[in-house]
DNA sequence: GTATACTTACTATAGATATAGTAGATAACT
DNA sequence: AGTTATCTACTATATCTATAGTAAGTATAC
């Protein structure tokens, strides 16, 4: 319910991103090595984000012998579903067929992915009239 | 073109919000009336964010007796876009069917709004077809 | 024509963001 | 056991964000 909504940074997706895809308890070594493995980044930076992250509450530490390993608090589909929220309510007034509108409008989708929708649409169709 | 990302942040959003919604070009004073009628925010405080958005190229001032003017310089429809771009790279790895994908799963559309978004699409692929 | 109101330009400040260095503890190699 | 590497915790700093105050100029209203 109260996803106590701690919008992330850029940063803080990019390495997000990277423990998510992990899929594990990382440590900062492991993301650093995932995230930046032409060493965009300094070791500590990592490190110093990742520890704001756990005052955002979105990772978790536990520490084994002097290493502390992050575990995910929220699921990616969680933080996705309420950043698609936020730009639903802000910039489309809420309505979601009026960022479908805008999506067909603007992005030039292919026929064939015109037609990848269709079906995903008739799916949940299908599935409503149970 | 050349959308020279400039990403906005929630207060700005606000103000170029109003100002889009004005539909001209207003001064300080007639934002502050339009987004914060109750005296939400100082004159001030709009004041410099206005001149920050300029400073972002997305107003224009032209000075009339002793008053500024602000004028976007973008749509709303190009801002849109550009955020709408880098939320599809950002999350949904760049494929438009895959947020497509996630809002017909995620957000419960009611049956009327599957049948909008149907006809929306097929509109566009008769487009398409010539 | 002086007091009042409004506008700009400039300054201030607290908090967040992005980035990274340093010190001290521990482990690991030889 | 002494050197080397690695990890954490803490500190530092530049930039940005959000908010607003002040000073000084210009109109306006008696």
């Amino acid at each position: 319910m109260s996803t106590t909504n701690s919008k992330l940074t850029p940063v803080e997706w990019e390495i997000m991103d990277a423990i998510w895809r992990i899929g594990a308890s990382p440590s900062v070594r492991d993301v650093l090595e995932h995230a930046y493995p032409g060493g965009e980044k300094a070791y500590t930076t990592v490190q110093t984000i990742m520890n704001t992250l756990v005052k955002k509450d979105l990772l978790k530490t536990r520490k084994i012998g002097l290493v502390n390993f992050y575990t995910p608090v929220k699921t990616r589909n969680d933080i996705v579903k309420s950043e698609m929220k936020n730009m639903v309510s802000r910039v489309f007034n809420g309505s979601v067929p009026a960022l479908a509108n805008y999506l067909i409008d603007s992005e030039d989708l292919s026929l064939e992915e015109i037609q990848k929708i269709k079906e995903l649409l008739n799916k949940r169709e299908q599935q409503l009239k149970e």
